[in-house]
DNA sequence: ATGCCTTCGCCTCGAAGA
């Protein structure tokens, strides 16, 4: 099984490439389960005759014009939760469900964290509240589902080496101590970041700016992460990101990344 | 280079993203 999450930037713009992407895949590593963030779709908007059309079930949470979360899968999703229980936000920036695997219940958590703008703003201030709040809110779920995977663009580069450029990022926005902290937070729950438990070649990234040929010259930033409680994280096989839907034409800035879990039986 | 690009809205520029 193949989980994964993608900031599509726009699914409007992005649906052709989700589904053929998905499609190609299907036919040699499947991705089963992904997470989208910045759909950018209200729900009277979103997609979901075309999805379930190409035999998807899916789930969302979305507004006009900004954020919008949704949990795209192969198989059921149930018990949805939308927003962080407790924590009153208008922006829709996490929603999350229970897929029904032929493994059993793994439960998906898809998160679109603030950008934070700039460090000392009110929307930084915003990012590190929304922070504290998800790791309560994750605590919780991990107290009630063995199998969580947190899947989604959290807007901060853990450490240096997750930038190309340290001297550009470091003490700046999406790479300041408190945003670190906030993120080391989640993972002292008992969350392993996926990407960490392989050895992996340097400079990988998942987001490239549009602008000064990012992408081409490989300036990125690895901001979108997928988080694995323990028993996950133990039949976790590999975690990458998947460069080809940032080489289509008009591509999203982000690029999906995916975690191949084994099954308890191989 | 405080720049560069892409998205949306009611709009032909501004705001936001990261």
């Amino acid at each position: 099984m193949r989980i994964a999450t993608w900031n599509v930037n726009s699914l409007k713009v992005r649906l052709p490439q989700l589904l053929d992407w998905l499609a190609v895949r299907a036919e040699s590593a499947p991705v089963d389960v992904i997470g989208l963030q910045e759909t950018k779709l209200t729900d009277e908007a979103f997609p979901g005759a075309e999805l379930a059309a190409a035999g998807w079930h899916w789930v969302h949470a979305g507004q006009k014009t900004y954020n919008g979360v949704a949990i795209v899968s192969r198989w059921p999703l149930s018990e949805v939760q939308v927003g962080i229980p407790g924590f009153d936000d208008e922006q829709k920036r996490v929603i999350a469900a229970t897929v029904a695997t032929p493994d059993g219940p793994l439960r998906y958590v898809c998160v679109y964290v603030v950008n934070g703008q700039a460090v000392g703003s009110d929307k930084y201030a915003y990012k590190l509240r929304f922070l504290a709040a998800l790791r309560d809110y994750l605590a919780a779920e991990l107290a009630q589902h063995p199998k969580l995977a947190v899947g989604g663009d959290y807007n901060i580069a853990p450490s240096p080496s997750d930038t190309h450029d340290p001297a550009v990022w470091e003490g700046n926005i999406l790479c300041s101590e408190p945003e670190r902290e906030g993120f080391r937070a989640l993972l002292a729950l008992g969350l392993r970041d996926a990407f960490t438990l392989f050895e992996q070649p340097p400079n990988s990234f998942t987001w490239w700016d549009y602008r000064a040929a990012g992408f081409r010259r490989n300036l990125g930033l690895r901001i979108d992460h997928l988080l694995l409680s323990a028993p996950l994280a133990a039949a976790c096989r590999s975690a990458s990101a998947d460069l080809a839907p940032r080489k289509f034409e008009r591509p999203s800035d982000h690029t999906p990344f995916i975690a191949e879990i084994a099954s308890p039986s191989s």
